[in-house]
DNA sequence: CTTGCTTTGAGGTACGCACCTCAAGTACGT
DNA sequence: ACGTACTTGAGGTGCGTACCTCAAAGCAAG
């Protein structure tokens, strides 16, 4: 009734323990006829391997490198918390994880960073850059120096990336413009504030807000995008301008980086309490602006979740374990002030 | 640079293996001093126990028993497939759960129920029950014979339990009010379908729910309660009768239980596309709802996330382990047609 | 038959820890 | 100072697996 083991495998099969380590390391100098004895008898009594014990017995270590993007974005700050919390934590067990961080604006200073990591000293990768040529270049030349490779908040699908862990873009956009439009009573216009630092991302979402929009409240018109390029002055300005004079504008969607700018707009600008604003990404700032009433809601991924998911994936990808999806899928969660975590 | 062991901490604290091994659990036969000497020196190393090679060496393994309502409830199906699940994931390696179904309505058979879990084969049991009298005095006697014991979905707030895994109803009632409030355009009246299945949860969110509305939507008015306890037929004359006759009638609260009834007669009756609905826990029926626009919002909490973190606290519990909080807080999942998982 | 190759067995050590025994040590009260 | 506790050390075994060595066996071709 209990687990069995490896000398049960072995007994069953009628070889020695270490034909049967030979068959589970797939290591050489097995016959095939000897092959299929022994994975018969770990079939038919229904063996599992000890993950623990193995990593004992093998010392095993595992050495992640989070690549993320540098400068001040809340939304970065907390994941590389969450990280490095997770890292301290159980879960981590015979794991160490470092960060770098890119500037995401350069490609040039991405792949330089990228080229710093090697299979002689990591096991995993995980990457939070926006796709370039030379980082699916990069991508490749990490696979073949076997390491795993997983795109984290933002997707890297041309790549050869073993997984992506994050949310769709356009349904976290088309979700946004779902709260909008019934959050928004009668016509008006819909400002979109974007940012340049993840572009595809931004696209998404624009996408999925404006088909979403377009097809269920056509009484509601999406406003041009405004880009903030990450000047926050600049933006601060454009944005008391349209403030300023709204005549029809009811409601606000802040893509990320510019959450902050938007928020102390509205502080600054009297009559905006009857906006709805929905931004992306729970961090401090949209907290407060949650419990205050400046916002609306959040639309958001809990960074503790991807820190903690991408250990584990990254793990079972050295490992050649399956993942068990429904642990890993990052929903995309709505926040209110009622439901603020 | 590497990990300390128990050989360090003996080096360290100038004691013999056996006597670090005496400290670390808790054993009797040391004296303070040296306790003392050992921990300093566990301080001074960093050194942190490895749990896998602990639960190796001892070749322990939990055993748990979940004790969940009995009858037909699309949640509770949902809840006893992801303990299932769990349990067959790598995360439960020397775990085995068993689940038990107690009649929600019978204390005595729930009773009867906890009396048959003893200590002698078993550590930890987990609970989704209502708490009454001999409820608590069951709880105290399984807390007497050393088992680890949760509260799940439901809390025991009165009890000896040693954690409770789930949302706060009221909460949860106050963010289903607050979604109300703003998707419904202008007065009216909000019919809250209750059930009796558990009755303190639904009275702490029918509590939050009343009092956000009347807080900050006084436009809306929510009508008395419709209680089905349980008697699908007669429920669904009621919502017949009130859904034909509705004049000012807005939106639809619906309480778990009651939902596929409510879906049901929205589906009978015509003109009720106007109404917003917002129901509890996501399940095919409200899956469907939402998929078809029925329903306007879920609120939920994830059963997955519930079973898996419930077998986590249950494990650390038994150990004398901390709790790595922010992995286990469940989070009230708010669920639209566009961010369906 | 020999030679050279591949396949298999037997056995050991190690990983980090739990738990046991036995002997020797120390502290305490009287 | 003595007996009677209580403390401590040394060492062993076991958990389930990895990985290594060495020898033996099997096999094929020459």
């Amino acid at each position: 009734m209990k687990k069995p083991t490896v000398h049960d495998i072995a007994r069953e099969a009628g070889v020695s323990l270490a034909t049967v380590d030979r068959v589970l390391n797939a290591r050489p100098g097995v016959r095939q006829i000897t092959v299929d004895k022994v994975r018969a008898a770990i079939e038919a009594l229904g063996y599992i391997r000890d993950t623990s014990a193995a990593n004992l017995a093998r010392n095993r270590a595992y050495r992640f490198c989070y690549v993320l993007p540098e400068g001040p974005s809340a939304f970065v700050e907390a994941l590389r918390g969450a990280i490095q919390e997770a890292d301290a934590s159980q879960l981590a067990d015979r794991t160490t994880v470092l960060t770098r961080a890119v500037p995401t604006h350069d490609p040039h200073a991405i792949v330089t960073a990228l080229r710093g990591l090697s299979g002689e000293d990591l096991d995993g990768v995980a990457l939070m850059v926006p796709e370039t040529p030379q980082v699916r270049d990069a991508i490749a030349r990490l696979k073949r120096e076997g390491l795993a490779v997983v795109a984290l908040v933002s997707d890297l699908p041309n790549t050869e990336r073993d997984y992506f862990i994050g949310i769709k873009s356009i349904s976290a956009g088309r979700t946004a413009a779902l709260l909008m439009g019934r959050f928004i009573h009668g016509p008006g216009q819909v400002l979109v504030v974007s940012n340049s630092m993840r572009a595809r991302d931004s696209l998404e979402r624009r996408l999925g807000f404006d088909a979403v929009l377009a097809a269920d409240f056509p009484r509601l018109e999406a406003l041009p995008s405004i880009e903030a390029f990450d000047d926050v002055a600049r933006m601060a300005a454009i944005l008391d301008a349209v403030l300023a004079e709204r005549d029809g504008l009811r409601g606000i969607y802040s893509m990320e980086s510019g959450n902050a700018v938007v928020l102390e707009a509205m502080r600054r600008c009297s009559g905006t309490q009857r906006l709805t604003v929905i931004a992306h990404e729970l961090t401090p700032a949209t907290r407060q602006g949650l419990v205050e009433g400046t916002l609306s809601a959040v639309i958001t991924q809990n960074v503790g979740h991807l820190a903690r998911s991408s250990i584990r994936i990254l793990r079972n990808l050295c490992d050649g374990a399956p993942i068990f999806e429904p642990q890993e899928r990052i929903r995309i969660e709505i926040v209110l002030r009622e439901n603020l975590p």
